[in-house]
DNA sequence: GTCTATACTGCGATAGAC
DNA sequence: GTCTATCGCAGTATAGAC
């Protein structure tokens, strides 16, 4: 099915120009709704009025609603395979665990709200979401995870028990973007700047690396002040 | 207003056991549903149905929908208040620290419910929530963050900043209430029991503690196993 | 392929019998 | 004070004109 075959089955169709713009429109649409409201407390009709189109279209691109929160789910699990590498053991645990922080920074700044989305999808219960977590996903958590241990078995860092120092790194980046408006009423700021980011990020690493008795490497400040 | 005045006017009324029992029966149906999915998504009906009570009963015990939420939400922050005491600079940061996320960690493990909902009410842009934020708490928070930096001005720790470790707190313990399913799924075990806690406890402890250049305090081993 | 009109369901909330 | 019946409305989804 390459996209020059000849347009004949209904099925094979390469879908236009327009179809995949729409699309795109309505999830983006949806992204936001369903990172606000969840699935039960969003309304096709507001995500509709949110894509500036009618709502009886949107049956046209997605067949019902949890359809689209689907698909959406399934774009969210794409973008974060491409953004988060894997570990090796190979690597210096220092400037591995501070790249890893710094990805999951990155990600939570750039992409707040596919964060949010996931996060309702957990506390809801991870109904949608419990398949994914059967295939791949576990097999790359202990891979992650055994990496961290066999570092610790040849004396890299402090003993700390692996799967608490993965949640200590997925808490404590996702924060911010799940709770950024916890934090900008705290701080009585706007949203946080990539510049916040960028020192959140560097305090993040300094903490949990010396936490993990490894010495932070040293920064790569491209910063420009 | 005591519990004994004679019952004359309509709105001191005491409230008779039923009814506060009814009222904390709804509640705690309520919490549930919210917790799970949020103000929005949660129907009347679901909560009346959790309370074992006909749906128009609802009605009666509060005003309306919101009402409900805001009372749910005005709970949990007393529980918040007690359960969080304030430091103070002439304590020892290392104790005090550990003791923060041994009373954090506590509270996700007791109250998981209480938590989401509170999560779940911020990620949703904290539309109910921003008039407690502009009260109390920010006073509350700002001492916290006081104390920490006396505290790094005095030697006793590391230069690390305040807010970032607090966050860094906050995050990491309400993760195991917010995200027990995700724990769950990815541990592929049943859900965390009390022994399943201290250890994360003690962890936690650790690591943050020697990410702020502290020794952890001998823990108080009460445990029996 | 796209929009308008509408069917149908379940929601929050209320009225009124008891 | 409590329950049954029901209203009005917003929700998802579809039918059918164009």
């Amino acid at each position: 099915m390459t996209q020059f075959e000849p347009i004949t089955t209904p099925e094979a169709r390469p879908a236009g120009r327009i179809r995949q713009q729409n699309r795109k429109r309505i999830m983006d649409a949806a992204t936001r709704e369903f990172a606000r409201h969840g699935f039960r407390g969003t309304s096709m009709s507001a995500i509709a009025q949110r894509a500036g189109l009618p709502k009886a279209n949107l049956h046209y691109y997605f067949s019902n609603k949890l359809n689209l929160y689907m698909e959406v789910l399934r774009r969210i699990l794409e973008l974060w395979d491409q953004a988060f590498g894997s570990l090796s053991v190979e690597d210096d645990p220092a400037s591995a665990l501070a790249g890893y922080i710094r990805a999951r920074m990155e990600f939570s700044r750039r992409h707040p709200l596919v964060s949010k989305v996931f996060a309702m999808e957990i506390i809801s219960g991870c109904e949608c979401l419990s398949s994914y977590y059967n295939q791949d996903y576990r097999v790359w958590f202990r891979q992650r995870t055994a990496v961290l241990e066999d570092w610790i078995r040849a004396g890299k860092m402090a003993p700390v028990e692996p799967l608490q120092l993965v949640f200590l790194i997925w808490s404590s980046t996702k924060f911010y973007a799940d709770f950024s408006e916890h934090i900008r009423l705290v701080t009585d700021q706007g949203r946080m700047t990539r510049h916040d980011f960028d020192q959140a990020t560097d305090g993040l690493i300094q903490l949990i690396l010396r936490g993990c008795g490894l010495t932070p490497p040293a920064r790569p400040t491209i910063s420009s002040c």
